[in-house]
DNA sequence: ACTAGGATGGTCT
DNA sequence: GACCATCCTAGTA
């Protein structure tokens, strides 16, 4: 397994701050690392989504609608918010924003790095393929994460973490367009606050 | 490449 | 009981 020569760990201040949009827009080159028993498996954020609480008629806070689900929003930037989503799938997002303030950024794509062959055993794929990460249920099987990680820390001492590895992504290699699957929040639907890596093949489909 | 349809269960009304 | 921030397979091309 290689370490890189220059990671660090993002701190709190990435995160707790209300600009959700910029920060899903920051994330991208960013690693998701995971360590669950010595399994040590990592991947470069590709695609994000941003969710804008409060004001967002698509995101799960909207209107400040606290429930058993969404409390882990309210807790302040820098821990992991997973639900199950149809039932079968695992869906991560990064927590943003003050404490009260239920902002979140989706996950849909990274590009697999540390760990491949983890990652394959853990989706049941005999090789190196597209939907191995591409997708936000898919990379959360391949890196292990499930709803038990809900609320768990990002910023240290956690098996789950995001590190700079000073990738820069000039915004003239950012795509933005409007978010997936929400057509259930009427007007907000077509925010663009869906961002991906242009021509990165570890994306889930374009629409 | 794209499309249609089924699986699946947590969450909230 | 309805609604999902989705993925897989099987079909066609």
């Amino acid at each position: 397994m290689t370490q890189a020569v220059s990671s660090t760990l993002l701190p709190p201040a990435f995160y707790q701050h209300e600009a959700v949009v910029e920060i899903s827009r920051a994330l991208l080159g960013k690693f998701i690392v995971t360590n669950f028993a010595n399994r040590y498996t990592a991947g470069m954020i590709v695609e994000t989504e941003a969710y804008a609480g409060p004001q967002d008629k698509a995101a799960h806070s909207y209107g400040n609608r606290r429930t058993l689900r969404t409390s882990t929003l309210f807790m302040g930037g820098g821990i992991t918010y997973i639900y199950v989503c149809y039932g079968i799938h695992h869906l991560m997002n990064v927590v943003t924003g003050p404490p009260e303030m239920p902002h979140g950024v989706l996950i849909r794509g990274i590009e697999p790095v540390e760990g491949v062959d983890i990652m394959l055993a853990r989706r049941q794929l005999p090789y190196l393929q597209h939907r191995l990460t591409a997708g936000p249920g898919s990379l959360t099987q391949a890196l292990g994460i499930s709803r038990v990680h809900n609320g768990f820390a990002l910023t240290g001492n956690s098996p789950i973490w995001i590190e700079d590895r000073k990738i820069v992504i000039p915004s003239r290699c950012i795509m933005q367009s409007p978010r997936v699957g929400v057509g259930y929040a009427q007007e907000h639907q077509y925010r663009p606050w869906r961002f991906r890596i242009k021509n990165n093949s570890w994306t889930s489909p374009a629409k």
